[in-house]
DNA sequence: ATGTAACGGATTGCATGCAATCGCCGGCCG
DNA sequence: CGGCCGGCGATTGCATGCAATCCGTTACAT
């Protein structure tokens, strides 16, 4: 039971993804342990990881805050994530595709193929597309070999929002999101093309670009007013 | 005295870097509390934060170990800071200049001037260019206006010599590092010359290349043996 | 002699106690 | 009637107690 902790940080994002916790609430350290049923020291180290994930801070005169986002915060996020992970797509180029990697990002490109191939995407495909895009940029990510790389980006993909597996959950409109993972898997094919190519500079841009999708995507999510701690101020 | 845990981390950063604690050794924290005079509380949250930080790992069967660098992950460290800081003087130069950067910007210059000027560097001059350097470095990182820009950056210079502070303070030889110091400075005003006019790609790869410096600077700290929690390996 | 199993010490991790601090409300004075 | 001061409640932050776990050692059996 090493993982109490880490237990209770991964219950609280979600309750602040979720909205459980609004953004700019207070979160007090003795409510929380007793919902949880543990006591305060457990919380107090989810809540300094947390705070050192940047979700929540430190109140004047302690205690901690939601933290409140804007578009442009996570706009910006966003735009960092491309830029690190155009680096690591630009490394692995450079390095040159292993065979095992180009299998595994072959049978990344047929899943997507497979999962968006249908006419309307059901939640089975969604869910398959979700775990794909997350297995590709990780095996870009890896394949890189850098591990500062992975670091910086862990830093940034921690907001809402600005993870590439961000892309998939949104409700809003069905159709506009069919048509924006459509090309985004179009994205895919050209990048692990470059890749296999051994074309450093053209993966770098393909990975930049890609990366916009999910500013588009947050667009749609707002408009669906499904975001709950974020602010389009 | 809200901030003990902080004073906690602060002092064994220090200690870490100046080799108190070698690479490799085990942080207990009875030991820690004793030495410190505070209780195991604090202690454990300024472990925590050293291990969010990443100069420390998680033990097995509990405790923290200091974690060993290569040079190779330094050196990725410091290839993803120029990743993310040429990102910043793209944006910079993207959206022009304010007044006040350029004015301060030009004093940095002037600064750096100064310092090196000397045909020999004393210790005034190298604290003076030590700090120009950093302010330049951070007027470029704000004026971005990126605040996940800074996050990243921040998750990545907290390794040992992979900040761009970094370049000052190795003894090695005086007269490589003099050399290495006009060089960078160079670029500097380089640097400040593509932003003002607006070349945001120009500015991008001139930082990239700026960040090697630090490579080269590592290098000559390896070789003066200075370095004690850096690998070669 | 070697492998195994049980014992002992040490250390971590969580729970709770206690003092200090901060914000807030009511009352009092100008 | 408004502003200021004092006391009160709540909350944090640190210290310590206690149980569980893990590692190392040793004794014993094969």
């Amino acid at each position: 039971m090493a993982g109490q902790p880490q237990r209770i940080a991964q219950t609280l994002r979600q309750q602040i993804f979720d909205g459980s916790h609004a953004a700019g609430a207070r979160l007090a350290e003795i409510p929380l342990a007793e919902a949880l049923g543990v006591s305060r020291t457990p919380v107090r180290l989810a809540l300094a990881q947390l705070e050192a994930e940047g979700l929540i801070l430190a109140a004047p005169g302690g205690g901690f805050l939601v933290r409140r986002f804007t578009l442009a915060e996570v706009e910006d996020a966003i735009a960092v994530r491309g830029q690190l992970e155009g680096m690591a797509a630009r490394l692995l180029a450079e390095q040159g595709l292993s065979p095992a990697a180009r299998h595994a990002l072959d049978a990344c490109l047929a899943a997507g193929d497979e999962a968006l191939g249908a006419p309307t995407l059901d939640a089975a495909a969604l869910a398959s597309y979700g775990e794909m895009n997350d297995r590709l940029h990780a095996i870009i990510l890896a394949g890189s070999g850098n591990a500062a790389l992975a670091r910086a980006l862990g830093a940034v993909t921690a907001l809402p929002f600005a993870a590439a597996s961000a892309l998939v959950p949104h409700e809003g409109s069905r159709a506009a999101r069919h048509e924006l993972l459509r090309h985004a898997h179009r994205q895919h094919h050209l990048l692990v093309e470059a890749l296999a190519a051994g074309q450093g500079t053209r993966a770098e841009a393909l990975m930049r670009e890609h990366a916009e999708n999910a500013r588009h995507n947050l667009r749609l999510i707002l408009a669906a007013g499904e975001a709950t701690i974020i602010h389009p101020a």
